[in-house]
DNA sequence: GTCTATAGAGAGATAGAC
DNA sequence: GTCTATCTCTCTATAGAC
């Protein structure tokens, strides 16, 4: 249902900061708890604007769900659709799953709020359909056409896992490697979206991948898997967002 | 600081009752979507009566956590404290971690919410300071007495890990396996309290601790993590709350 | 201990001018 | 496109009776 409402330039750009300003203060606070005085603060116009653009709350928040995970979606379909043998691709997935992360994080905040609103409650469109669930579809299908091509495969046949179990872990371990570590370990100058410590993640996280595939990784010979603040910031500065 | 509210037999069901509801709410809708209305309908009680038993509704709620966390930190403490190499002390502690987590399902969505509140916001105590922290701060106490205790440990130095990186994707895997198998997969009769799915997990959890330490795990021979909604249930039926 | 009743703040939605 | 003004509802917190 593409809403009618053609925008002119400027009311694309208006458009934009608005979904960018959502974004972060949903990600950061909740859909609950974000003002939506907050957000037009944050773009530096009036509440009663944001209503020309999205006809309620929940539909713009609707669309910030929409638009990160369209990014996630394209980044993860490159790497899965790409040529190669499945043991390259899926783990390629899975370093693009990380590096998208640390560029837009959040994501994580948003994933981390999805899942906990999960099964129950409230997180429900404008229909009564639960909110991720939408978002989440795409996966599904992309998940579905590499399983059928796995029943081919011999290395995913002999490793024989779970793949809701298998991406459940590794979602579940990056998205609380970016929120959780600022959080646990305030002052320690923790910087989860630093290069060097991203890169470690991305590292921990092929490793343990290749095991679940029982293919030979990354880790032969290279015990690096270690990201304390003390890291010597030889790769650059930035990282955050 | 006690609250000198001393309180009768009767009292302290009421009391209990209000926290129950109150744990339950709170992890399936979040601090700001859970009305304290429902906290009391749920215990049968008028919403006015739970002020007698917690000034407001922050105060109830770090009651909430409080209980859930301290439930965790002592299962927690007994496996790490317990005698033997810490080789052996540190799975356990990661399975009393996954059954804890399984026989009181609220901690996981409660800590995946704390977690994408943390950092910025107004996840803050009646005092101005993290939530989170104040009930997480004991489990630092206890890493510091295993962390030095590990220095002088020859399987601990050799695999030279970081603590953090390794609980928070421990803590992430099983959260999110936790709450966002029936958040994607509605319909498929997921059921990851189910003994024998949650089994597979804490196995799959088990293994990646062991191989994180550099040790032999219990993998060897035993390729079974596959846990999906064809397991026959034969181990029983219970499992869930 | 538990209740009824009410006060009071907050925040989303709407109408309509510019 | 963006604004001002206002309406209305929801929910917490409080006062005080039983």
């Amino acid at each position: 249902m593409p809403e009618a409402v053609r925008i002119s330039p400027r009311g694309e750009r208006t458009r934009q900061a608005i979904l960018a300003a959502a974004e972060r203060l949903f990600a950061e606070r909740g859909f609950a708890e974000t003002r939506l005085e907050d957000v037009a603060d944050a773009v530096e116009i009036r509440r009663a604007s944001i209503v020309y653009y999205f006809r309620d709350k929940r539909e713009l928040y609707d669309a910030v769900l929409a638009d990160v995970f369209a990014g996630l979606h394209e980044r993860i379909e490159t790497a899965l659709l790409a040529t190669g043998p499945l043991a390259r691709r899926i783990p390629a997935a899975a370093a693009a799953w990380v590096d998208y992360v640390g560029e837009r994080p959040s994501l994580a905040r948003l994933l981390l709020r999805e899942v906990a609103d999960s099964g129950y409650r409230a997180g429900l469109a404008r229909d009564g359909e639960p909110a991720l669930l939408a978002h989440i579809q795409p996966f599904f299908a992309l998940a579905a056409r590499i399983v059928e091509e796995g029943e081919a495969d011999p290395v995913l046949v002999r490793a024989h896992l779970d793949p809701v179990h298998v991406a459940s872990s590794i979602a579940g371990a990056t998205v609380f490697f970016v929120a959780a570590m600022p959080a646990l370990l305030p002052g320690h100058g923790f910087e989860p979206l630093r290069p060097d410590q991203l890169a470690a993640h991305r590292h921990q996280i092929l490793d343990l991948v290749h095991r679940l595939l029982g293919i030979p990784g990354p880790s032969v010979g290279t015990p690096r898997p270690r990201a304390d603040a003390s890291t010597d910031a030889s790769t650059d500065g930035h990282g955050s967002r």
